[in-house]
RNA sequence: CGGAGCGUAGCUCAGCCCGGUAGAGCACUUGCUUUGGGAGCAAGACGUCGCAGGUUCGAAUCCUGUCGCUCCGACCA
């Protein structure tokens, strides 16, 4: 390819809309342009890197025995009524109607789709194992598209589903899907790695995100460097022991704490009362039902962990207006010690189990309650893990101290079970004449979230480090004349040829500018071998080859074909 | 959806407070010079100042509304 026959629009400044640097570069080399918010048109160059990491999913995919399918974007809303997702990923949608006034939705993922071909086409555990996949245009309807294709409204994704007839199975078909990511990810060049994951809306009960460490992740990741544990935040766990069991008073107290309702403020005098002898006392709602958790005052409440074990679909803090007619009082008072309806439940934290000798809120503005025994106390109806994990906490496998990094999540495997396959009655006879549900799993990877995270994981000041698997070309060709009979274009004509004879991806600067210009703009590009070729070196015989990543070398012109085919064969160049 | 900010040339931005002929740098076109790391000089082209109302003799500038974009939060298969 000459440069002048494509387009490559770089640019020296980066336009005001870009953050992080990975967008910013996406834009300078000229690999996309934004349409609108979260929608980008992919430019000759970054549309070549994305073909690339495709590629690789591909080959990966059908190494690991999953088939290529391609499932329709439209699709009909029945179906996710069917599945209970129509009102559960309700907000992430993309909702349509045809001119007939017939409801469809812009698919965010394909569980529905493909598990209704699967009810429809296997009927037999001969058919079976099954992995189907697709690397597609997804659509969701983020409600702030942000960092350029790392969240957006529409992007490429590869989605694969495994049928299986046992859990064993379903394990298997996991574990070759994980294997493959690994690989995957191995060779675009990212260091990426597999963390326990919550399963979130999508469902199942065994999973794993692939993150890619970076500070402008949008995921906490902890993690044990001793013992290799690491989990995402959401689900993350420490070894942090539980409430020491104190000598207490025989009854709870109530005392008055005029002005006090922090946390903060009751810790300190005249009080004195240490966070950690606190129960913080939060009031939710949770599909549509109030309830009440506890936590210990120094911890954080976790969310997604919440929405897990409840299995809540929605949860959100309750309004003051909501607490103060459920307990009598407003927040900074509350309790679950006194005063709680019968019907509200009282969800706490497995870290306050055989706490005694606490203080809470007493559910009446302006006291708390000490002496408190949430064993004697409190009626809990259930208890679970529901805190935060923080930095530096034991690691529960190893005791050695968790630390905790931001993250770019690029893929997820999940193992689905039975939920989908039962509503959508994707069965199966079985051996024994019995029919029963597929074992399915799920997996996804984000091809332009990966490609993105590449870059932003693989660039310096002069602009992106391209891996040479994925680069758009692996050889700029930089003559620094380019008149037709200029010794310096001739040479670079003649390499083209030899080269892209010999299978190298090339691109030809043939551009009438001036040298600084198109070194730089190589570099901010990113290709990962340039060959230089000028007046200078070519009175020697030599001209220049330079690796993005590494340093220049003068080789004769002959030797010069036979050196770069020798750095692409290495697949990392000096 | 809450909070903050920004919409002026292809890009980065000034001008707005204090209303009076729309600017700079880069990029683009032409010419000359230059030619191994984002050249110099000269000439030129490029704008309904996001959009719609309002105030005013007069609005990029003041007021109201609206749309878009960015950031923080909520959300996130």
């Amino acid at each position: 390819m000459k440069w002048t026959q494509t387009l490559i629009p770089t640019l020296r400044e980066a336009p005001a809309d870009a953050e992080i640097v990975s967008h910013k570069l996406l834009l300078r080399a000229g690999l996309i342009r934004k349409l609108a918010g979260g929608v980008y048109t992919f430019l000759p160059l970054g549309l070549r890197t994305l073909r690339k990491v495709e590629q690789i999913v591909r080959e990966e995919m059908d190494r690991a025995g999953a088939v290529e399918i391609l499932m329709p974007a439209l699709q009909p809303t029945e179906i996710w009524e069917q599945s209970g997702r129509a009102e559960t990923a309700s907000n992430v949608l993309f909702k349509v109607k045809d001119s007939s006034g017939r409801a469809w939705f812009l698919s965010p993922t394909a569980e529905e789709v493909v598990t209704t071909l699967a009810a429809n086409e296997i009927n037999s555990y001969r058919q079976l194992p099954k992995n189907f996949y697709q690397i597609s245009l997804k659509f969701r309807d983020e409600i702030r598209p942000r960092f350029g294709l790392m969240r957006a409204k529409e992007f490429i994704m590869k989605d694969a589903y495994s049928f299986d007839t046992t859990d064993e199975g379903a394990m298997a078909s996991y574990k070759k899907m994980y294997d493959a990511y690994t690989r995957i990810f191995a060779r675009c060049g990212l260091k990426a790695f597999p963390v326990e994951a919550d399963t979130g809306v999508i469902g199942g009960n065994y999973s794993h995100e692939f993150m890619v460490p970076a500070e402008t992740g949008e995921n906490d990741v902890a993690f044990c460097e001793d013992c290799g544990y690491a989990a995402n935040l959401e689900k993350a766990t420490s070894g942090i022991p539980k409430t020491a069991t104190r000598e207490m008073g025989p009854a709870m107290e109530k005392f008055a704490t005029p002005g006090v309702v922090t946390i903060e403020a009751l810790s300190k005098p005249p009080y004195q009362v240490p966070a950690n002898r606190q129960i913080k006392t939060l009031v939710y709602v949770a599909d549509s039902q109030p309830i009440i958790i506890l936590i210990r005052g120094d911890d954080q409440l976790n969310e997604t962990k919440l929405m897990a074990r409840t299995g809540a679909v929605a949860v959100r803090p309750a309004t003051v207006e909501e607490i103060v007619a459920l307990l009598g009082a407003k927040p900074g008072s509350l309790g679950a010690a006194v005063k709680v309806p019968e019907v509200v439940k009282v969800f706490a934290d497995d870290r306050l189990q055989g706490a005694n000798d606490m203080t809470t809120g007493a559910n009446e503005d302006g006291f708390h309650l000490k002496n408190v025994s949430v064993e004697r106390d409190i009626k809990v109806s259930a208890w679970f893990d529901l805190r935060t994990v923080s930095a530096g906490e034991p690691c529960g496998k190893c005791h050695k101290p968790l630390k905790i990094r931001r993250a770019i999540e690029v893929g997820h495997v999940f193992k689905l079970g039975t939920k989908y396959s039962e509503k959508l009655n994707a069965t199966f006879l079985d051996a024994d004449g019995s029919r029963k549900p597929s074992v399915m799993g799920c997996y996804g990877i984000g091809v332009t979230r990966t490609l993105q995270a590449i870059i932003e994981q693989s660039n310096d000041k002069d602009g992106v480090i391209w891996p040479l698997s994925v680069a758009p070309y692996q050889v700029c060709l930089t003559p620094l004349t380019v008149a037709p009979e200029s010794p310096a274009m001739q040479l670079a004509e003649k390499f083209y040829t030899e080269l892209t004879a010999r299978g190298v991806e090339v691109i030809l600067d043939d551009r009438d500018e001036r040298p600084g210009v198109k070194f730089k703009d190589s570099e901010l590009v990113g290709f990962p071998i340039r060959i230089g070729i000028g007046e200078k070196s070519l009175a020697k015989g030599e001209v220049e080859i330079k690796s993005r990543n590494g340093a220049l070398q003068s080789v004769k012109t002959e030797a010069a074909v036979e050196t770069v085919l020798r750095l692409v064969a290495e697949g990392r160049p000096v």
